[in-house]
DNA sequence: TGATGCATGTAATCCGTTACATGATTCA
DNA sequence: TGAATCATGTAACGGATTACATGCATCA
């Protein structure tokens, strides 16, 4: 899937600009599952509005740049149920943290622990930004599903990494706790 | 995490082709959170070659192109250590199945059905590679975590997801079972 | 006064995939 | 006979990230 499929997926709930379609891609349920920079979604969108799938419209602001907001036409929502109706490819997971953990024994035990730890971080934050979606009032119906899966997937990983960490911790100091 | 590492990763525990690396990478635990073709795979290999990083040997073959076995060295271990002894950077997870889910407004109930299908069969398949590699025989010392993260992450999916294809299933056969 | 947020855009660059090219052997 | 496995490699292409460029308003 592209950037400009994912526009299109995020513009079916409402107009937006390039920037709020960001912060919606970074801060949304889509962050789980889903990256994009401006470098890519600025271009997409301008190519979108020359193809007629999505409409432009310039709002003035004082100081700041016009925003321009774009809408989803009725061939934007055609071309997007389009695009979703195929069977989707497998799921791409990449993991320098795992690859990391497999080959531990190059690795320091502080690193690890760091490591664990940042992972732990990461793991927490996209569990919470998942949580503060309300999902009945969202505007996607998948809203639910989609939050229950990341949770349930999330918070597996969470458990499994607590138990590595405790693991390490009685390792590295047999007697005291931390 | 580029190629060039990866392949020090997996050469680390034994030396191997290109063709083997690839392999390896399919197969093995590292299939859970990497890919890589063989596109990136040989020039990697020619670059650490000319860098000193792993060495050749041609292994002669009948019919079949001589077969160039590669093997990590010193220095290789070493720029390998310190690849990996930097906290990495965040996971990444891409997911089309969970954008069609989020959009299931415009999807058939067909289409969802069969994408979760499909879905469910790539988490089994995970799954079941997972599952395959003896851990306690295994070359790298992580594996047995890096097999429980794995396993729990993808036990998770798969229990949501059939959770969520018994409701489909429920909606669209109100009486009687599939 | 300096960081952060709002707001858009382009160009260079990177990194990798896909497709192509070649060819013997083995198994069904 | 046709598919799959072994085996290596290159070139074209794609898709996105990063860094750069600009600039006001607000908050601490």
């Amino acid at each position: 899937m592209n950037v400009r499929t994912l526009c299109l997926g995020v513009l079916s709930s409402g107009e937006a600009s390039g920037y709020a379609i960001k912060k919606e891609i970074e801060e949304g349920l889509f962050s789980h599952f889903i990256d994009a920079s401006y470098g890519s979604i600025y271009p997409a969108l301008t190519q979108l509005a020359g193809e007629g799938l999505v409409t432009v419209r310039a709002e003035e602001q004082s100081g700041k740049p016009d925003k321009k907001v774009y809408a989803i036409t009725p061939k934007g929502v055609d071309t997007l149920a389009r695009s979703i109706s195929v069977i989707p490819g497998r799921d791409k997971y990449k993991s320098e943290f795992l690859f990391q953990m497999l080959l531990q024994e190059y690795v320091t035990p502080a690193t690890m622990l760091a490591a664990i730890d940042k992972q732990l971080t990461d793991l927490l934050a996209d569990l919470a930004r998942i949580g503060e979606c309300k999902c009945a009032e969202h505007p996607h119906a998948g809203a639910r599903f989609v939050a229950d899966y990341g949770k349930a997937v999330l918070t597996a990983a969470v458990s499994v990494l607590n138990d590595k960490k405790a693991e390490l911790l009685r390792q590295a100091t047999p007697q005291a706790a931390e």
